[in-house]
DNA sequence: GTGGTCTAGACCACG
DNA sequence: GTGGTCTAGACCACC
């Protein structure tokens, strides 16, 4: 599990990590019971505070995705594919929201928002989906 | 020129204020040449402190979209439309390009993209547009 | 007499006005018990306030270049030439110290200035002085 | 870092604290990277209020000179040597013109405002530097 | 601990 | 009347 964290982003670097956290289970590349970092190895790896992993991995244990195992540290829980798989599209609708609501109240058409998504599918799918940042 | 705030919604007071000058100009409510509301009359107006106002006001002849006429008050500024008009779509595109990333590299397809997008245009243009909110 | 106000130099506008007569009486284009304009024509002619011409003429009645006529209006007074030549090269002088102490503060070598000077007296000689505005 | 402030110079205290970083960043007294002082340390250190400071810190940040990392402080940008090396010469050279325009257009020769220069110049280079006063 | 936002109220220069 | 500066103090999110 590795984090790509963006810190002049705008969303809290707690929450880009909870994010990918739950992208990853989402996506199978966590499985249940499997440990993530520790707080400090996280923390070194993406280069912030080991405060900000910590804050992280408390609001997803709060959430029931991770669960701790005393002396050992954190592991996904059992519920995590369910709860992160139908969360999924809901994260990324709930930053979209935001985004077209402004635009719609800046009398922007929904055809010129669809041009706008359009180019931006575009442009992002050229690129080497390797490398790239989660965030930006 | 009359503001909409809604203190409760994360955008700071002073960037609502500004968005929403940006919006007018681009728009063509507001004129070059133009005055804007004195800093105490769009103040009392909003029903905010003077200073959120002239802090706004402030950054807004910083963008060159404001110049201020000693004494007089300020006026929109020559080329404020030319830069109102661009930097509203491009505010739009560059939130929404940081979302789609997001989505690309958690193996959202451009698909269930435009489905999403759909969907909240819908949602969000059968909102009453009744009160004329800017803001949310 | 024709004042030629920048509204945006800094200066304030009723000053730019005082060194302005000044520097027509010093001149000769004012001479002495001539009359200067009404503050009203002033004030339109220059497209400023009534007051702050009022006030510039105040100011320079003060300096004792002014005096007035009752019921005629304001003329040069027969020590203003005297005066105005004498503060001539002052009021350049006070501009140029205020600019030079900035750059020495900023370790800016005098031969450094000197050539900055060179530059700029090149870029001003070869503009048309005809069309120039007084101030900037 | 150590500011000095003359709050009775009529260069608004802000400006003043906005001038000293950008001469320090020029100077390379501050490197890329290096955290400038907290607001609160720098606004008891300079006898100024925290508003005060902060507002010239996020001036430089607008201006590209100073970057936030969230939680931690105000550091310098990349870019900021060259910013500040760029505005400290440019600074200067605007306010220039604007003197020597005004002495061109009454009739003030070119050797006239050497002479002015050169005077000027054995003025302030005889000042005790010995305060390291940055402002008056 | 850090910066960021907002309020309230005073004072000033300018027109 | 206008905007601009400064102070003082409160509250917040983030690290």
């Amino acid at each position: 599990m590795i984090c790509h964290i963006d810190p002049s982003n705008g969303i809290p670097i707690y929450e880009q990590i909870e994010r990918q956290v739950k992208f990853a289970v989402a996506n199978g590349s966590l499985l249940v019971g499997e440990r993530v970092p520790s707080v400090r190895d996280m923390a070194s790896q993406a280069a912030v505070n080991v405060n900000t992993v910590a804050r992280a991995y408390r609001e997803l244990q709060q959430q029931g995705i991770l669960h701790s195992i005393r002396g050992t540290g954190l592991a996904i829980a059992t519920d995590a594919p369910e709860i992160c798989r139908h969360s999924r599209l809901n994260l990324i609708r709930e930053r979209l929201r935001s985004v077209l609501q402004e635009a719609f109240q800046n009398q922007i058409s929904a055809d010129e928002i669809r041009t706008l998504v359009d180019e931006q599918c575009a442009l992002l799918n050229q690129q080497p989906p390797a490398s790239n940042q989660l965030n930006s």
